[in-house]
DNA sequence: TTAGGGTTACAG
DNA sequence: CTGTAACCCTAA
């Protein structure tokens, strides 16, 4: 007689991402009392919560403990195997990121509309596609402030770990790049930017970081190219080549901030950098639970941040 | 309180 | 009827 069903709302399932983002999957109870987040899941008890996070983690292929070994994976996404592979990274280059101590599961991250599955050019979204986006659907005549933005994107998609942090520093990013006005706290979408620009060092925001529509498609050829091989590869060969891409953009980084000290915006790109190559590592960590899907994803972003930031490094010399 | 199996409601 | 999402039950 009583309730109907209560189905969950849009706002409440982000409440829980962030949630579960904040103090990890299984705190409910923890979650629950969260002012943060009390607010919008006052409707809903810890088991509530335990097994909205259950479903949620069924449908976005992740493995919880109630697949039914069904779902066969849509397309020739072929899993040959799932268990744990050697590969040997995680000692070498990455010593100093051991914060992955957190939580033991990197629960079943929900892809949300990501489909990068055949086609390079609406796959990986980018931050700062989905900042011009929250942007434009929100609509606002006088532009959004950050919360708006962030409560959009956090609506739409998986915010990685990192997320504020981030958004903060794309922000500023792509103020200082002449992609968007700040005015009153507010950010707007400057008008078709024509070249602007405040820095005449800056040669790449034409190039990578623009492209109204289709910023997906920023880097060269050359990026698409490698993108269509690692198509092709198989999880342990994607893997490989991820870690890599993270050593390369490790040594971008480090350049990025020796060329800091001559350009200021450098100091911002290489932050941005630097907080992404964090998220990716500890996810790296836990690797394990990843999906193939999420592995793509996160090969294509490291490839791309690294070769963005050897760009603008070196603009001419990269190829 | 939580994890996990079971049950009910509902859509296709 | 079948699959999924929300809800219930219970051991630990």
């Amino acid at each position: 007689m009583g309730a109907p069903k209560q189905r969950w709302t849009p706002e409440e399932e982000a409440a829980l991402k962030a949630g579960v983002a904040k103090h990890g999957p299984g705190k409910w109870r923890t979650i629950l009392r969260d002012p943060e987040f009390s607010a919008l899941l006052r409707l809903r008890s810890n088991v509530d919560l335990k097994d909205k996070w259950r479903n949620l983690s069924v449908t976005a292929g992740g493995y919880g403990s109630r697949e039914k070994a069904r779902m066969a994976l849509k397309k020739g996404r072929r899993v040959p195997k799932i268990t744990a592979e050697p590969m040997d990274i995680d000692a070498n280059d990455m010593d100093n990121v051991d914060n992955a101590v957190i939580d033991a599961q990197p629960l079943a991250v929900a892809v949300e509309p990501l489909q990068l599955e055949s086609s390079p050019e609406k796959s990986v979204a980018r931050l700062d596609d989905l900042i011009l986006e929250a942007i434009k659907k929100l609509k606002e005549p006088s532009g959004s402030n950050k919360t708006a933005i962030a409560a959009y994107i956090e609506e739409q998609y998986w915010p990685p770990a990192d997320f504020q942090r981030l958004l903060s520093t794309k922000l500023k990013a792509l103020v200082v790049s002449g992609k968007l006005m700040k005015v009153n706290q507010k950010y707007r979408i400057t008008p078709s930017s024509p070249l602007l620009g405040g820095k005449s060092t800056k040669s790449y925001s034409a190039e990578d970081m623009k492209g109204e529509s289709n910023a997906r498609q920023l880097t060269k050829p050359q990026v698409d190219a490698e993108l269509e091989k690692m198509k092709g590869m198989t999880k342990e060969e994607a893997a490989e080549f991820a870690a890599k891409a993270v050593a390369e953009a490790e040594v971008a980084i480090a350049e990025a901030e020796e060329a800091a000290r001559v350009a200021e915006a450098a100091e911002t790109d290489a932050e941005a950098a630097k907080a992404f190559l964090d998220a990716v590592t500890s996810t790296m960590k836990n690797r394990n639970a990843a999906s193939t899907v999420e592995w793509n994803i996160l090969c294509y972003d490291i490839y791309t941040m690294s070769t963005i930031i050897c760009w603008y490094i070196n603009p001419t010399g990269y190829s």
